[in-house]
DNA sequence: CTGAAAGCGCTTACAG
DNA sequence: CTGAAAGCGCTTACAG
């Protein structure tokens, strides 16, 4: 069934039919009333891809590294549920094994996507840059100073702050930051994790302490239960860890629990505020910034740029600190 | 950039170069390398709604009801895992805050999909027979006797009965069975939560105890939450419940910390063995089934019906109950 | 083996 | 306001 048969049934143009489709100027009240009583009628939808040859596809593309990250799921939700008000739909493409992202961009602009949102993409700005010419663009999880995409993230500098001072404060001296080895990279310098390493750095420095920061081998919970595993046995370990974000954190615990440390040996501070860090068996101090909330911002900031903005909108989100069960005053004897 | 630009610069027709692109029969071999040259210096990508219009979409729709659910998370990354050896991508549609599937449906086959894969849709069978006329599909979550479309499931008349008898040998007499409310929707009763539902009304009249079964409103861990404090101030509240599914068990584990009882005072088990049900802190006992398992059987299905095959195919996979520190034997006093 | 031509189902200027 | 016609970038028979 196509417009055709629409259009014959109402005893209209092909024209007319797809006028009344796209609500565009220039039908009168009785043909458009006849039109829409012959789409109904038969259920008639439009194909997206004839759509697309000339029009647009109404399709958002998202490259992700990974579903398995809970935040990710979170801004996926805010953005899902912030398009159905829209005709837009979603279309997702996870980066490659090895992380790379430039595939994953690349099959979203064959679909030529209205818009699309690459998180964290390992691909160099001026790389980037060329795509966002191409179909509209925001970036989460670095903080580029770009010119023809938007980004959004929140203040990873702060949300670092935020978890060294509340650690120091409860009497912490030996903090060790878990950060991930994709943060390593030349062009990954800004970075979400980056940013929140390099802040680390600095507010340990400032308070006269020295940083620690270990590098895991993959952003995983098990990575993060490994190298905790490490940490654990140096002849002088850590009181206090910051892990990069959530899932990290939960590995921490594990290897807590494996080397017998309670609650109070060991303190710990993710970032995310993932769901699962509110429950009272988890209780996780963390730095929440709310997915629900960056994933309509990126909703939004996509269709203002199919609506013609093109300046770039470089959007911060003020984290907040959430204390909760896995961080406390450091154990006496140390 | 288009397939006349790549023709132009090698010499040769537009048709030439579609065969390159699809490795279809009849391109000497010389032809072939220069096709393929121009095509590499170019950087030439075919354009997805283009190809859609003549041939085929190189799209997998898949439709599920929640981002949320760390079980179809790891389907999902199944099905994706599985798909990146072949040209297929995938395009996803959430079912409505109300959860309905038709709509998230229909906007897939907007999109001209190869294929579909629906997740506990909650449709009429016939309607679902009809859809899958237009588009090879299979199904998850429901075990339907479906002739048109596939099913894939685990057996979850088994997995119950793993769930019930565990409970019943540590000595439980007093097991809630939570379970969600679309399972109780007249075309939903060859749901997975209906069949769990039934197979433990089943096992507890085989050992002549009174199957307790609790609805809950929506499936969410706060909805479990708030059942499961209800339940716990009856005057006899059962010494275990047995979850719909593991999100729902977490809910369980928050009512149960705080109503103070510790792990030996109310036995859990859940359904899935997602990622988390695992770590050290949560540990909980459940009914595995493998969701990257699932996933591949999925891509594999769809696959196999795009190259032809007619007859359904339904798939069961045999779960395993994973005994972890969530049930114990129920405190002596009772 | 190779290519000219038709056509997939829409939208977009452009006449009327 | 309305519709005939061209065209988006591919693939598919069909000749040669």
């Amino acid at each position: 069934m196509t417009i055709e048969d629409v259009a014959a049934l109402a005893g209209v143009s092909r024209a007319a039919v797809s006028k009344v489709l796209r609500n565009a100027y220039g039908v009168s009240e009785p043909m458009q009333q006849r039109v829409q009583a012959a789409i109904d009628d038969l259920g008639y939808r439009p194909r997206v891809a004839a759509r697309a040859m000339r029009g647009t596809s109404y399709t958002l593309g998202v490259e992700l590294p990974t579903m398995a990250n809970p935040f990710l799921q979170g801004v996926l939700g805010g953005l899902i549920g912030f398009l159905e008000a829209t005709r837009y739909s979603v279309i997702i493409a996870p980066s490659d094994a090895e992380g790379n992202s430039t595939q994953a961009i690349q099959t979203l602009l064959d679909y030529q996507v209205a818009g699309l949102v690459t998180i964290g993409a390992n691909a160099t700005a001026d790389w980037l840059e060329a795509q966002a010419t191409r179909s509209p663009m925001v970036m989460l999880g670095r903080h580029d100073e770009s010119v023809n995409y938007d980004t959004v993230g929140d203040d990873d500098a702060l949300g670092a702050r935020l978890a060294v001072d509340h650690l120091y404060s409860l009497g912490h001296r030996r903090i060790t930051h878990l950060t991930i080895g994709a943060a390593q990279h030349p062009h990954m310098s800004r970075s979400s994790h980056a940013m929140r390493a390099r802040s680390y750095r600095h507010r340990m420095r400032r308070y006269g302490l020295t940083p620690e920061t270990h590098i895991i081998a993959s952003p995983t919970e098990e990575s993060a239960y490994i190298s905790t595993l490490g940490l654990l046995e140096q002849p002088i370990p850590p009181t206090a860890i910051f892990a990069g974000h959530d899932e990290l954190a939960l590995g921490v615990m594990r290897a807590a629990a494996q080397f017998g440390l309670g609650r109070s040996e060991l303190s710990i501070v993710g970032y995310d505020d993932s769901t699962f860090a509110s429950h009272p068996l988890i209780s996780l101090t963390t730095v929440r910034q709310s997915s629900d909330e960056v994933g309509k911002e990126v909703g939004s900031l996509l269709l203002q740029r199919i609506e013609g903005r093109t300046e770039a909108a470089h959007v911060v989100i003020t984290p907040e600190l959430q204390v909760r069960g896995s961080s406390a005053p450091p154990p006496p004897t140390t």
